[in-house]
DNA sequence: TGCCCTATCTTGACTTCATCAAAATAGGGA
DNA sequence: TCCCTATTTTGATGAAGTCAAGATAGGGCA
């Protein structure tokens, strides 16, 4: 089913924002809002930030997008849903992967002991260092240049 | 080991506004920073919310704390660190529990496939409806009051 | 096809959460 | 106790996102 049907089957409008957005992330998952106005304007110049905002936020409501929010950045989007996949951030660069899940068919949607709430949704973030990240890390030994984290106390 | 024992294993001053912030998170864990400058405040009136954001950054950093972003809301705080416990947060009322991980030892740090990723941490967040919160929706039974989730497009 | 209603979009102000920089303060080693 | 500098305070600034009101344009229907 494309955009436009499925859209029609949730009672909205056609627009062209959306259209827009939904053909944006379909090839680049894992934008953020300000990504998407970018590369919506490539060929809808006019779109302000204010009906991105809108688009994602009705089009992840109705389950037509997925957001998650790594820690220490904007929300991103996908329009990869339904299968509950999670995402692995690498700490130095930031780039993101999707990682299948481990334990099977509706994985994580099952932790040991709920306190009685009813879980719908599992986000799972995995924080690690991708391997080019450490090559660079390791090509650098101990030196202060190249892709570092950000500096702490002390 | 006490909060001044370990500042000083880290090798940090150990002051009063940072003593604050442990204690105050040592009793109500899942703060975010407003409401632990609030509740240091009890004790330590003067201290700025700069100085929070401070001691939770460097905190954090050096693993004393641990720093987790629910969708949607403020950085939550917590001293129980070191054990990879999940969350639950309630879509309508907010409320966070506590999850222990559902598989075993070092859970959740093991995804199928980490694309080369050298994971580290695993931060996951379930999102459903707690006990109570079905409850009341329950008795309101199709009406508009009680509890909402936020509306919606259309 | 053209009209009309209202969902959607645009504009512009505003909120919340958080960081940056520089001057004042206070740990803690000598 | 004195001094150095880590830490805190103060005040400005930034990023991400929401709110509200008027303008625009889908799309059902004559
Ligand atoms: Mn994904
Ligand atoms: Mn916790
Ligand atoms: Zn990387
Ligand atoms: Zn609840």
């Amino acid at each position: 089913m494309d955009h436009t049907e499925r859209l029609h089957e949730l009672g909205l409008r056609v627009t062209r924002q959306r259209l827009a957005v939904l053909r944006f992330l379909e090839t680049t998952p894992h934008s953020s809002a300000d990504t998407v106005a970018s590369g919506v304007r490539d060929e809808l110049p006019e779109v302000s930030m204010q009906s991105v905002y809108n688009v994602l936020n009705d089009l992840t409501a109705l389950g037509m997008l997925r957001r998650f929010t790594p820690p220490g950045s904007a929300a991103l989007h996908e329009t990869r849903v339904d299968d509950n996949h999670h995402h692995a951030v690498c700490m130095t660069c930031g780039r993101i992967e999707d990682v299948e899940c481990a334990v099977g068919h509706a994985p994580c949607l099952s932790p040991s002991d709920t306190h009685g709430m009813n879980i719908q949704i599992a986000d799972v973030v995995y924080q690690g260092v991708c391997a080019s990240c450490r090559e660079s890390a390791h090509a650098t030994e101990g030196g202060a240049s190249g892709a570092q984290p950000r500096e702490s106390v002390a």
